[in-house]
DNA sequence: AGTCACCTGATT
DNA sequence: AATCAGGTGACT
């Protein structure tokens, strides 16, 4: 299920337990796991070791030894975990690393959209040269947002979960930002007011200080769902915790976007 | 910016 | 049987 937030407890739990472990082979259940490559060219990270994990937006990069990294897409429904047996796993995985101790590092994805490549540290670069500013990162300022929104001719939600400015919101948490900032959805983003601007700067941050923990709380303990609460999203009909009418939904370049009518003007 | 395509699975 | 789903890239 992942946005920033999980994507973030995902990295943040490879980090303890696959850091330094070695890739002893590699295979691919479908030929989709490694689209737009081949399986044969992601065979490529066979005998290296993985010196670090990072995230850029929603993506994962698995910084190899020798100038090479893994990128790693989880799109709607993939998971990125280590298993403790490398032959032993789920049938929906995709794909998988053996790692040199008998563990398996596996692109878990029923929904089979996600995807694992090999890049050179330089074309990775190159590709992921496009996506925005982390909004977790020091750059993430009132005056950048307000820059970018300005520059946009977008309504502002799909601003929002556009990767280029800004990278790492979706459709859950640009919707929930949205409403804890009382701003609606649908409004140009260039038309945005500072002040309007500066609440939307400010909700995104605590939005995404509420879902990391959150997520990373029940990634850790994967049957029990400790997750965050949403307020708006996946709530169409339920009383806004604000007002008490009705939350509505209206879509948007074709996906689901939840708000309070009353609140979000 | 909207629509479709990529896929499977859950829900109506 | 039809619709919907947390993403995104390729069209129009």
């Amino acid at each position: 299920m992942p946005e920033l937030p999980e994507v973030e407890a995902v990295v943040r739990k490879l980090r303890r337990s696959a850091t330094g472990a070695r890739i002893a082979g590699f295979q691919a259940f479908r030929a989709r796991a490694t689209h737009p490559q081949t399986a044969e060219h992601v065979e490529g990270s066979v005998g290296r070791s993985i010196v670090r994990f990072e995230r850029r937006g929603k993506h994962i990069v698995v910084r190899l030894d020798g100038g090479v990294a893994l990128d790693v897409h989880l799109k709607m429904s993939g998971n990125l975990t280590v298993i403790p047996d490398a032959r032993m796993h789920a049938l929906t995985v995709r794909a998988v690393f053996a790692l040199s101790d008998g563990r398996g590092l596996v692109l878990d994805d029923p929904r089979m959209l996600g995807h694992v490549n090999l890049f050179t540290n330089q074309e990775l670069e190159q590709r992921l040269g496009s996506i925005g500013i982390d909004p977790l990162s020091p750059e993430f300022t009132p005056e950048f947002l307000a820059a970018a929104a300005k520059r946009s001719a977008k309504p502002v939600k799909i601003f929002l979960t556009d990767q280029k400015p800004l990278a790492g919101l979706g459709n859950i948490y640009a919707a929930e930002a949205l409403f804890r900032a009382r701003v609606d959805p649908a409004r140009q983003a260039a038309r945005l007011s500072k002040q309007k601007i500066r609440a939307l700067h400010e909700s995104i941050g605590a939005v995404l200080a509420e879902a990391v923990p959150a997520a990373v709380r029940s990634y850790r303990n994967p049957g029990n769902h400790e997750g965050m609460h949403y307020r708006v999203y996946d709530r169409e009909g339920e009383p806004c915790i604000t007002c008490g009418r009705p939350i509505g939904r209206m879509v948007q370049a074709g996906r689901s976007t939840y708000f309070c009518p009353r609140c979000q003007k």
